[in-house]
DNA sequence: GCCGTTTTCGGCCCGACTGTTTTCAGTCG
């Protein structure tokens, strides 16, 4: 199950989410038609990016204001709410073999074929597939052949090595690299990476690079013959595929200066949202395709995103919105958000130097901020209680203090922040006396042992302290590593959001905490969102980006982000809830 | 199974590619 994408939600939507999700698998496979199997796949979706609890709105008698729930899904919700229990789920994954419907998660496998090996072979699961992949038995059923029969084993192969999806900023780093390569090419004009990572996903699956050319053929030979590449999948007069080191998939293709707006705005999704583009470019009489936006035969844009969104009666949306979470609706009521942006960002609220577990000196961050443009940067090293981290006595922090202060006296329209990164003690108490912190600048509270230990509750005692200005990473999760906390965060939301304590967005890659889903939540519920990038060396200090992205999926602006407020703003912050409401600055 | 300024019934996104076929089904993105 990849939940990658959205983190802990309320813990029954995501439980409903994956059984419409397995429902829609069996349905489909069972050979129900399309369009009930989409219904169950859209409510699962819907469900699972939910921002409200869905019990709350089972007990307000709301299930059916959720978009695509209508009395059917509605009422097989209420029955799990009120009972645990769904009879219907119960009744339709007893009418196939456990283990059997798992194999539709692999690639060029899908619910006829699948369908067909199990009535006509009897194959159960993988072994069983494996078996009569080997003896020829999937090869010989009508429809089938060797090739497909091949296909599927390398999808299995695919599978068992365990070739998942990357996280944003690995997926970053090649993309960039492979673009700066192909645009020496020639006769290659408008370039940029289409997919999740446009959109900013924390993770990405494969990487689509669309190029403007005339000269597709030549342009694609060149890209499949890059020293990266370690294997050609295909490579055609309009498109490429490579594996490259990591067994990670790279797409390019060529696209007509004509069709590349289109095919951007296509290649780019999500599915969602596209789908939703295109049921309103049917009301309105037009089609939308990866070639154009035509009314009749008649093309009439697509030679840019905006013109296709312009034909639609709407602005062009950014694509870290495209994800059919009411950013359509929005954009046709000229209510989109004015998202904040990597250039509005004055500074960095956590980092770590040597002092700690860093590896740069406060002076070598503090340099590197400075040529980012920053006029502050916050240094949060790790308290005493993280001794694995080099975590900072007491006497050691007023040192630290000593040598900020000092730098400071030669800095001009630059100020380095003092700060902690306390931790919060299993008790619930922090790591330093309140009169030590009353001295910082900045106060960030952070869980980094006892994870299933009061979770809930340390971060409450936190958030009321009046000494903290940010909770730290508050899920607590690794992408593809670890789960979080044991925590409920709705709580945790309702103490910051009464007491004033701003919340952290996490841009250390392997965090993204706290992730898109919960940032836009944390906004509706008036909470102000502090993005640090936790940064242990210089170089990390780019992971800003990440931050960034995390925060435009979470629909903020400007007003929602501390970063984007002026020193002496941030410093006059210091007393909770005085200037809390976005509106002052 | 959902949904409604073209519908309470009849729609529900669109096209490419592959491999199997001899006109098309299945899968994918």
């Amino acid at each position: 199950m990849d939940n990658a994408d959205s983190g802990e939600q309320p813990a029954k939507n995501r439980v409903i989410a994956d059984m419409f999700n397995r429902m829609a698998d069996i349905l489909e496979f069972q050979g129900e038609g399309p369009f009930k199997v989409n219904a169950y796949r859209k409510a699962a979706r819907v469900i699972k990016d939910l921002q409200e609890n869905i019990e709350s709105l089972g007990q307000a008698n709301q299930l059916k204001s959720i978009p695509g729930v209508g009395a059917g899904l509605a009422k097989k919700i209420d029955e799990f709410l009120r009972t645990e229990r769904m009879s219907k789920y119960e009744e339709i994954v007893q009418s196939v073999p456990t283990g059997l419907i798992d194999l539709l998660g692999i690639h060029n496998l899908g619910p006829k074929t699948l369908a067909l090996a199990h009535e006509r072979l009897g194959i159960q699961d993988l072994n069983g597939l494996k078996r009569a992949i080997d003896d020829g038995r999937l090869a010989n059923l009508p429809g089938m052949g060797e090739k497909k029969a091949e296909n599927i084993l390398k999808g299995i192969e695919l599978r068992e090595k365990g070739a998942g999806r990357i996280p944003l900023g690995q997926a970053l780093a090649l993309v960039e690299d492979m673009i700066h390569r192909l645009r020496k090419l020639p006769s290659v004009g408008r370039i940029y990476p289409a997919g999740s990572i446009r959109r900013m996903q924390e993770t990405v699956g494969d990487i689509d690079i669309l190029i403007e050319t005339e000269e597709g053929e030549t342009i694609v030979k060149a890209f499949t013959s890059l020293p990266q590449v370690t294997r050609v999948l295909s490579s055609g007069k309009t498109k490429g595929s490579v594996l490259v080191e990591g067994d990670i998939q790279i797409d390019v293709r060529a696209i007509d200066r004509d069709s590349y707006g289109s095919a951007l705005q296509y290649f780019t999704g999500s599915q969602a949202h596209n789908i939703r583009l295109r049921g309103i470019a049917k009301q309105k009489g037009m089609k939308i395709s990866e070639y154009g936006i035509f009314r009749r035969e008649e093309k009439i844009g697509g030679g840019t995103e905006e013109e296709i969104y312009e034909a639609l009666g709407m602005p062009w949306i950014p694509p870290e919105l495209r994800e059919d979470r009411g950013e359509v609706e929005a954009a046709l009521e000229g209510n989109l958000p004015e998202l904040v942006d990597l250039v509005d960002i004055n500074g960095d609220l956590h980092v770590h130097t040597r002092w700690s577990d860093g590896e740069a000196t406060i002076d070598e961050m503090a340099q590197k901020a400075i040529t980012l443009g920053y006029s502050f940067i916050a240094i949060c090293d790790h308290s005493r209680s993280a001794a694995y981290a080099g975590g900072l006595t007491h006497e050691r922090l007023e040192e630290q203090l000593d040598e900020i202060h000092a730098l400071n006296e030669g800095m001009e329209n630059f100020r380095i922040l003092t700060g902690s990164e306390v931790d919060i003690r299993s008790d619930g108490s922090l790591d330093f006396p309140d009169e030590l912190l009353s001295r910082l600048d900045i106060v960030i509270a952070a869980i980094h042992s006892g994870f299933k230990q009061n979770v809930t509750q340390r971060l409450i005692a936190a958030a009321q302290n009046p000494l903290v200005t940010i909770i730290a990473h508050p899920t607590g999760r690794l992408i593809n590593q670890r789960e979080g906390y044991d925590v409920d965060l709705e709580r945790v939301m309702q103490a910051c959001s009464d007491t004033g304590t701003a919340m952290e967005i996490n841009a250390c890659g392997e965090r993204l905490d706290l992730n898109d889903i919960h940032t836009r939540h944390a906004k509706e519920a008036g909470i102000r969102l502090a993005i640090g990038t936790d940064a242990h060396h210089s170089e990390d200090l780019a992971s800003m980006r990440l931050g960034i992205g995390v925060a435009r999926r979470g629909w903020l602006e400007k007003k929602h982000v501390m970063n984007c407020r002026t020193t002496e703003e941030l410093l006059k912050m210091k007393t909770k809830g005085t200037d809390f409401k976005y509106g002052d600055s």
